[in-house]
DNA sequence: AATAACTTCGCAACCGATTGCGTAAAAATT
DNA sequence: AATTTTTACGCAATCGGTTGCGAAGTTATT
C-alpha cells in the first residue's frame, strides 16, 4: 500500500547498462560524460519519471538546499509579494524555502533562528522583528559562512547584506508634501525608533521640517505600538496639544486610517482640519475616508533582489560581505486625507 | 571556513565506549536500551549539541517528515490565524512545514502540488484556490497513500478530510439579521459557487429568504471577483435593480467595504438605506465607516484540527478516511454598517 | 546447579546519490 | 607503428543515521 517503489539512478543504470555514477554525471551534464549519452540518460530519467532523491544527496553534499526566510509578519500584501520576489527567484534553481514567522516577537524570531540553523538552512533572508534587541541569534549562522541578508526591517550597524527602502528619503517626501499643503504643525506617528524603518522615517521627517524652517516639539513625536488601541490613544494625544496640529504623518496605514477614524469622531476635518499621510499603501489605504495618501514600494523586488544576492554568493559570483546596503527607491502615492490644495489640471 | 565538523552519533558512541546503533537507540528511548545509559547517552548529547541529521534519517526510513501546507492565500489574517494553528500542533513533533500558495490561481496550485510531490510530503494540508476545476493534481498523493486534508475551501464531493466553518448556518445568520434589520430586498454578492464557502453561504442565504417567505428574483445574485472593480460595478448593478435592494450580503469583508464606499458615493445611506454585511472579519472591516457586520471564525482552530488530523493519520491512530468533514461553528459580529434597529439595552 | 527467559547492546547491511581516482578505449601526435 | 593525450566511464568509499538479527550477560525458574 505504501507505493510502488521510487526509481533510482541504479535502476537507470541496470537498464542503459551503466554505472550508477555515469547517471549521476549524466543527469547534470558532467563534461566527461559524452554529449550522447547524456541525452540517453535523461531521456531515460524523464521516461521513467526518475525523481531525485535530494536526502541522499544532500547527505552527501553536506548541503540542504534550502534558504530560510525570516518575515516579522505574513498578513500584510507588501510581505506577501517579497515571497513571490523571493520565489519568483528561487524557484528557478534547486533551492527550496523554509518559511518562519515571528509576528513581531523578538522571542519568536530567535525561537525560529535557532530552528533554521539546526536544520541547516544554506542561507537566511531575513526582515526582524519589532521588538528584536540585537543580532546575537543570527551569530550562529554567520560563524558557519551562512550568509545572511536582511530586508526591510534591518539593523544598520549589524554586519550582513541589506535590502531598504529609501526611508529617509520617503519620510522627507511625506513631510514635505504635508508641509506644502499648508501644514505648519506636523505630528509623527511611529513605532520603535530602535528599528531603521522608523528611524529613518522620522530623520526624514525631521530634515524636511528643518529645512522649511519649521519648528519640532518633542511632543510631536509619538512612539507606540501602532495597532488600534494606541492609535487611538495618540490621537486624543494629539488634539491636547498647544498649537493644534494640522498634519500627521504615521509610519503604517493601518495606524494613520485608525487616527483618521478618531478624528472623525472628533468632528476634525481630514484633510481640512489635519492632514493625514501614511505609510506602504496597504489595502485599507483605500477603504478609509478619505482614501490614504501614503508610500508604496515593490516587495516584489525586493524579495527578487534577496534571493538574488543569496544565490550569488552560494555560487561564489560575489561575496555577499562585499555588498552591504541596497536602497531601493519608493514613490509618493497622494490621495485625498492630505490633499488640501487642488492641483491645476 | 566551512564551520567545524558537526557532531554525528558516532563521535558520542566513541566517547561512551558504545555503537552507534545503541546511540540512535538511546536517542529516541528505545525499550532495549537501559534507563541508564539512554540518560548518558541524551546528556551528552546535549552537551556535545548533537543535531540529528535529518537528511540520514529521512534517507534511511524513507520519509520527509514534512507537511505541505498549499494556502490559497497569505495576506489575510485568518491564513496566518490558520498556519499558526498548523505550527502551534506540528512544532511539537519532528515535522516540518513546507509552504506552497497558489495566489487563487488553479494553474499555480497544481504547479505546487506537483513539487511537494516531487519532495515527497508526508501528508498535506490544504485550501483551495479559486478556480480549481478538480481535485485530480491530489491523485498523485492518494494513490500512495499520502494523507491530505483540506480546510476552509474544500471540495465538498471529493475525498480525503476537510474542515469547513458552518458556511450555511453563517449565511442563514447574516440573512436572517439582515431580514430582522427590515430588509426585503437582499442583494446577494459573491464569488465562484463552485466553490463550497459561496455555496454554502449562498445556499444558507436562500433558506433564510425562503423561512421567512421573502421571494428570490436571480438578478439579485451577483458572482464575480470579488475585487474592487466587480464590486464597484456590482454596486451600479444593484442600484438600477427594481425594486430597490435594501440590503447586501456579500461574501467577503473586502467586497462589502467596497460597495459600501461606492453606495456612500451615490448618496446612498448605509445602513439607513442599505444594510450591508461581509464575511471574515478582515482588518477592513473596522476601518470602514460605518463598521462591517461580519462572520468571524477561528483560523487558530482550524488550523490545529487539520494538523492533528494529519498527524493521528501518520501516527496510525486514526485513518484519516474515515473521518469525513469536521464542522466548525462560526460567530455573527453586529456592527453599525447593518444596524437600523438599535437594540434596547 | 542447570536451564529458561530477559536485558542490554553490537554487527553489519542498508537508504540513494556523489566523487576522487583509476583504467580501457579512442583519437591525436610524432 | 609506437607513444602520448584525450575521452568516457566504472570502482568503491562516503555521507550519518536506522534496524533486523544475534550474542553476551543477568536474573528468574524449577
Amino acid at each position: 500500500m505504501p507505493g510502488q517503489k521510487e526509481v533510482t539512478i541504479y535502476d537507470l543504470a541496470k537498464e542503459l547498462n551503466l554505472s550508477a555514477a555515469t547517471i549521476s554525471r549524466g543527469l547534470k551534464d558532467s563534461p566527461s560524460i559524452s554529449k550522447a549519452t547524456c541525452k540517453r540518460i535523461q531521456a531515460l530519467a524523464a521516461k521513467r519519471g526518475f525523481q531525485i532523491n535530494s536526502f541522499a544527496r544532500n547527505l552527501r553534499q553536506n548541503k540542504t538546499h534550502i534558504i530560510g526566510v525570516m518575515m516579522h509578519e505574513l498578513n500584510t500584501s507588501f510581505m506577501v509579494s517579497v515571497l513571490s520576489g523571493i520565489e519568483k527567484v528561487l524557484g528557478k534553481t534547486e533551492y527550496d524555502i523554509l518559511i518562519a514567522h515571528s509576528a513581531e516577537q523578538g522571542e519568536t524570531e530567535i525561537t525560529n533562528a535557532r530552528n533554521l540553523f539546526q536544520k541547516r538552512v544554506d542561507g537566511v533572508i531575513a526582515s526582524l522583528a519589532l521588538d528584536t534587541p540585537n543580532l546575537d541569534h543570527f551569530n550562529c549562522f554567520t560563524e558557519k559562512n551562512i550568509p545572511v541578508v536582511y530586508f526591510d526591517r534591518v539593523e544598520e550597524q549589524g554586519g550582513g547584506a541589506k535590502i531598504v527602502v529609501d526611508n529617509y528619503n520617503s519620510g522627507y517626501q511625506v513631510t514635505e508634501h504635508l508641509i506644502k499643503q499648508g501644514c505648519k504643525s506636523i505630528v509623527h506617528l511611529t513605532s520603535n525608533l530602535a528599528r531603521n524603518v522608523y528611524k529613518r522615517r522620522y530623520d526624514g521627517y525631521r530634515a524636511a521640517l528643518s529645512d522649511y524652517n519649521i519648528p519640532f516639539r518633542p511632543e510631536q513625536l509619538i512612539v507606540c505600538h501602532l495597532d488600534e488601541a494606541n492609535s487611538r490613544a495618540a490621537t486624543t494625544a494629539m488634539l491636547k496639544m498647544n498649537p493644534k496640529p494640522d498634519g500627521l504623518f504615521a509610519a503604517g496605514d493601518f495606524a494613520a486610517s485608525i487616527c483618521i477614524l478618531a478624528l472623525k469622531e472628533k468632528g476634525i476635518k481630514v484633510p481640512e482640519d489635519i492632514a493625514v499621510a501614511g505609510f506602504n499603501n496597504d489595502a485599507v489605504s483605500t477603504i478609509i475616508e478619505p482614501h490614504l495618501t501614503t508610500v508604496n514600494y515593490s516587495g516584489f523586488t525586493m524579495g527578487e533582489i534577496a534571493a538574488r544576492l543569496i544565490l550569488d554568493h552560494l555560487n561564489g559570483k560575489q561575496d555577499i560581505s562585499i555588498t552591504n546596503t541596497i536602497i531601493m527607491n519608493a514613490e509618493l502615492i497622494v490621495r485625498p486625507s492630505s490633499q488640501r490644495i487642488k492641483s491645476a489640471k
